[in-house]
DNA sequence: TTCCAGACGTTTTTT
DNA sequence: ACGTCTGGAA
């Protein structure tokens, strides 16, 4: 019998043995959902199922990676039969293999939608008319798959910008959307199944008049794509889809995966809802866990649709509530609950403690934003000596740029932190450009990577560039290519041109499948000299590279790693490392945007921020259905916390910044809407920049210094006992 | 055509 | 405050 049982509510138990057929579990807000999970895995195995007939579907690889480290752990102390695994031959137990070795056979399948789709549309794509130009493309082992590229958002934006020049001129109003626009209307439009002219209605009205135009680009783009043989992310989701509709693709693959898993349904978008019902027609064995109150990627076309008709969908859907919250006080919950019930559309869940009774959330208003980050930075200290350890401490704010004070403030007070977020480490411009060198060696039809390296070479602009582009469409050989840029380039740009042929002819030196010899290749070119003698961080950006090349070691085949590191995959660095310093016991306090937060919990945590204008932030309240969103990402937030919550705001919105992303002053709604009885209101009693407030000696007039307009302050007067929720109310 | 300097507007979130 | 864009000079 199954060992864990005892670790597991009654609640939480129904759900792991529930029987076959479809299935809905409406997880609240710290029930142990993952545990769920993997146990309902780890059950199945032990049933007997064996692991490439279970997919596990996640949201982020993150949370895929998380899954699979603890079904191993769970399954090295679970005894499992012999049918389902490799067991050890003396003692019967499951062996584990490296999590992430998926060929080992013994973990089910399990990653994003993207992972999956592409590594199937690896095996398939040709079927779709993908292929490279079979002069140029030999892989070493046997050549399957069809040598596509994943293109990340960057790309795709640059490729979009290529295609939109020809239309921008047409259009008689000078106003056009930027590249960025463009991708993500076009983007928007694919993964809601709409059409341009439908998001345009729906979320750009402004854009409607070139909507023509949108649509032109769009198909131009769509081309482009193909012929340069990549996908971007969105390809990866329609193309698996497509796959799908072929009837003996999906008889392979409908019948393979006997059970599917899929998590943090939520946040699903049409397309992924498609796929996943195509891949469940067969044995309909189909389980979804989310929670609707936690729905925050509709920017990425996710519709809390999907959750909330699940049972219209699959209508003997048997469904489950998981209403215990192991995570956080009773307290802090009343506050989620509160405020969330301002919401129309969902579900309705009760969240109930399991915790002692605790604190009350406090609510710390400052004067401005830095008179906020001393505060947090104080009370940190606090928390620190009070025995709470820093991993157990986490600063949350909506928007990735609202740390910057607090980090200052942070770094003088000697607390080491980790900063979740920034520029991604496969995002930053050295990264990609080195993987531009790979593509173009594993891709040759890759129009954004051969952009990007050759605009690299001086005298080489976009002009240009794109001449030896077309040219480089003729050539059939490796060797051709040396000769493209002297016939189609002028004598200024062929100097560049020549020392781009030196990397590329020390990279053919290289075998054509070791990334790490041919990364080895490129920083020992002329590009090492680029670098530094333009950024005064080269060092660091070395550093990176030399990362990077140690990832690269893992990989045997090229288009494996080009593919992995487009899809930001296994590959978690140490993000920023001179933004923290180093202390004896690793533990480091954790800044983090609320939407990387989710999943996540800690014993304290601060909401930064929480001003009107902010949060919730006044671009998304523009949007259909935004504040609701704000608000589930509201409480997403405050359900991280177990103990201790801060809810803090400045009163005064920061200098010139006022119109912008900022706070224009004043407490945000989503505070209005908790019970003043459920908070620990220090609203009269703040102590920020030169603010002292103290509402015990009440009849005295206090006296507090503006420092507005950053001159000469002038003293403000403020009645004892008046509610004080922002400067205006001086 | 490229390159540079100054103007501009801009920021939510992720695969 | 920063990165991207535009317009003009080389």
């Amino acid at each position: 019998m199954i060992e864990y049982e005892k670790d597991l509510n009654n609640e939480q138990w129904r759900v792991i043995e529930q029987g076959d057929g479809p299935c809905l579990v409406l997880a609240g807000a710290g029930s142990g959902k993952t545990r769920v999970i993997t146990y309902r895995v780890a059950y199945l195995l032990e049933k007997g199922i064996k692991p490439e007939n279970i997919l596990l579907v996640t949201f982020t690889n993150k949370a895929a990676d998380e899954m699979k480290k603890r079904l191993v752990q769970l399954m090295a102390s679970t005894v499992i039969p012999a049918a389902s695994g490799n067991p050890d031959d003396s003692t019967g137990h499951w062996i584990p293999n490296q999590v992430g070795n998926d060929k080992s056979g013994n973990l089910p399948w399990a990653g994003t939608f993207h992972h999956i789709a592409y590594k199937i549309l690896k095996q398939y794509a040709p079927v779709l008319g993908y292929k490279n130009n079979p002069a140029l493309y030999r892989t070493a082992a046997g050549g399957s798959g069809s040598g596509f590229s994943v293109l990340d958002s960057d790309d795709s934006e640059s490729l979009i910008k290529l295609c939109a020049k020809n239309y921008k001129i047409e259009g008689e109003s000078k106003k056009f959307p930027s590249a960025k626009v463009l991708q993500s209307i076009i983007s928007y439009a694919r993964n809601s199944e709409t059409t341009i002219n439908d998001v345009l209605e729906l979320k750009y009205p402004q854009w409607m008049i070139v909507g023509d135009q949108i649509k032109s680009i769009a198909d131009e783009y769509y081309l482009k794509k193909k012929e340069a043989n990549s996908m971007d992310f969105d390809d990866l989701l329609v193309n698996f889809l497509n796959l799908l509709n072929n009837e003996q693709v999906l008889k392979k693959f409908a019948e393979q995966f006997k059970y599917i898993l899929v998590d943090e349904y939520q946040d699903t978008n049409r397309i992924q809802a498609s796929i996943i019902k195509k891949l469940a027609s067969a044995h309909k064995n189909l389980l979804v866990v989310g929670d609707d109150a936690q729905s925050i990627y509709s920017f990425r076309a996710a519709d809390v649709q999907n959750i909330l008709q699940f049972a219209k969908d699959y209508p003997d859907a048997k469904i489950f509530k998981l209403e215990t919250n192991y995570r956080s006080s009773q307290e802090i919950l009343q506050v989620a609950n509160e405020v969330i019930a301002n919401n129309v559309k969902q579900y309705k869940k009760e969240l109930k403690s399991l915790q002692p009774a605790g604190l009350k959330p406090a609510l710390h208003p400052q004067m401005d934003q830095s008179g906020e980050a001393e505060f947090v930075a104080q009370k940190i200290l606090e928390l620190i000596k009070n025995d709470v350890p820093e991993n157990e401490i986490a600063v949350l704010f909506r928007a990735a740029h609202h740390s910057q004070m607090l980090e200052m403030e942070l770094a003088k007070a000697g607390i080491v932190y980790d900063y979740r977020g920034g520029v991604r480490f496969f995002e930053r411009a050295h990264v990609k450009d080195v993987l531009a060198y790979l593509r173009i060696l594993h891709n040759f039809a890759d129009t954004a990577a051969w952009m990007r390296v050759l605009m690299h070479e001086e005298g080489i602009g976009p002009a240009a560039a794109g001449k030896i582009v077309e040219a480089l469409k003729n050539v059939t050989n490796t060797e051709d290519v040396k000769i493209v840029g002297q016939e189609v380039l002028g004598e200024k740009a062929r100097a560049g041109w020549y020392n781009f042929v030196r990397i590329w002819e020390s990279m053919l030196g290289q075998s054509k499948t070791d990334a790490s010899g041919l990364i080895d290749a490129v920083i020992g070119s002329s590009y090492k000299d680029y670098l530094e003698a333009e950024f005064i961080d080269s060092k660091d950006r070395l550093e990176d590279l030399a990362q990077l090349q140690i990832f690269a070691k893992k990989y045997s085949e090229l288009e494996q790693f080009l593919a992995e590191a487009s899809l930001q995959e296994s590959f978690q660095i140490t993000n920023n490392q001179q933004r923290t310093t180093n202390n004896s016991s690793g533990k480091k306090v954790v800044l983090s945007t609320i939407h990387q937060a989710k999943g996540l919990e800690w014993s304290a945590v601060f909401i930064l921020n929480l001003s009107s204008g902010a949060f919730p932030s006044d671009r998304a309240l523009r949007e259909d259905n935004g504040l609701e969103e704000e608000r589930r990402l509201f409480y997403v937030a405050v359900t991280r916390a177990k103990k201790h919550l801060y809810l803090t705001y400045p009163m005064v919105a920061g200098f010139g910044r006022q119109s912008f992303g900022g706070s224009d002053g004043g407490p945000s709604i989503f505070l209005g809407e908790i019970g003043s009885d459920l908070l620990d209101d220090h609203s009269l009693l703040s102590s920020g920049n030169g603010l002292v407030l103290n509402d015990e000696e009440a009849g005295v007039t206090y006296e507090l210094e503006d420092h507005r307009q950053g001159g000469a302050s002038k003293p403000l007067r403020i009645k004892p006992g008046s509610f004080l929720r922002s400067v205006e109310d001086l």
